[in-house]
DNA sequence: GCAACGCTTCGGTGGCGCGCGAAGCATCCC
DNA sequence: GGGATGCTTCGCGCGCCACCGAAGCGTTGC
């Protein structure tokens, strides 16, 4: 356990796994930028990560292409964040670019930010889902909401299943699980959302306005 | 977060976090012996992960006493683990202590180890609960197993909720969450196990073999 | 009041590991 | 082939932090 831990404990290492934090699958100097620290310096912590299993590589003519090595990883950082963003309330200057984060941005591969506690909240008020400490509940009358939205998920899954994750920024719950990333790939699809330049940051598009005031019935 | 990873990522501190991961308080000088260091550099460590909102201190008489500040603390350090036993599959010597262990023990507030395995598995075979890859789900007939069994949880959850929990002995799933915790404590009122010397471990009375046969339907 | 005990604070020491410069190895493009 | 690019390995310096000995503070018990 300490050995993992202490790979997240490096304030390099953190940053690289939080910008891969999304599911997305980046070159080691992509990372190396992200984690301010020339590339040699990275390398060496891609490969301990790597190692550790933490990390996957997937090579393709020069570059080498990092990843977060599955979902449970994810869920290890989602709830180290949890832990932090709980605990101290202490001060730290704020950039444009996390001002952006704010607004919308993805999870591994569910909304976050504003957009994603507001389809939480609005998907709550509307009884579609019930979230409690633990977790959360997909009603009937939810699975029919997601079925009109045309979200779909796999089928392996016995049940459409709804977790919930505590929203760094907003300190609220949004959407993760089957029926959040299932959320999320729709809105992309109806192009309701898209990438800015730092992609985990996500920019609303008039369309998405529109679509998530009639169908979620909030503003942002 | 890489401040609270590398809280976690120091050997003796973890060693105190996974003393403490079943939910009991301990005496600084107690843990102190669980990390192998001196009293002073426990309390030095103690102090600051108390400052960081890890553990929290009740002080009563001239003993501290400290235990982990939340169940989130204990989720994170739960998917930590889960994330270093899905990893390396690396040679560790192994003790008379960790065999105990690895028959029956508490992880938080609930089974782990072959019996927390062994009672997932007659669960889902019994089709009381039904395990997803996201975490699990109570059937009817599992309500009113649970209440025949005369395990109750608070009214306060809306929905008898269910996790499931990587269980690093076994590596397959046990029960978490408020039913988890639930048949736990029945099974402890039941005199079914009790706790060894070693608090974590547990042992099964006889009295529990034949409880467990007869509800659960295996021998242990 | 004095001694024992539990715990903490302080200072000094040692070692682990992060960081970069330089060099080496692949791959791609012309 | 030659040069550029992407990435890695090697070696060294330096800073941070865990660790312990010693001392200080508060509580308990006789």
């Amino acid at each position: 356990m300490a050995e993992i831990a202490a790979l997240v404990g490096d304030p390099a290492r953190a940053n690289i796994l939080s910008t891969l934090f999304d599911g997305r699958a980046l070159t080691a100097t992509e990372l190396s930028f992200a984690a301010r620290v020339t590339p040699q310096t990275a390398s060496g912590h891609l490969a301990k990560m790597t190692q550790a299993g933490l990390l996957t590589v997937l090579k393709q003519g020069r570059h080498r292409y990092y990843r977060l090595a599955s979902p449970m990883v994810a869920q290890m950082l989602e709830s180290i964040i949890a832990v932090a963003a709980a605990a101290p309330p202490r001060y730290r200057p704020r950039t444009a670019q996390e001002v952006r984060l704010r607004v919308a941005r993805t999870c591994y591969d569910h909304f976050a930010g504003k957009l994603g506690v507001s389809i939480a909240d609005a998907l709550c008020d509307l009884k579609h889902v019930i979230l409690s400490d633990d977790g959360g509940e997909v009603t009937e009358s939810g699975l029919a909401f997601l079925k009109e939205l045309g979200a779909s998920f796999p089928a392996q899954t016995r049940r459409p299943f709804c977790r919930h994750c505590l929203d760094w920024t907003e300190r609220r719950f949004h959407l993760s699980g089957v029926v959040g990333a299932a959320i999320t790939a729709r809105c992309f699809d109806l192009g309701w959302v898209r990438r800015e330049r730092n992609p985990r940051a996500l920019q609303i598009t008039p369309k998405g306005q529109e679509g998530f005031r009639r169908s979620f019935g909030f503003s942002i």
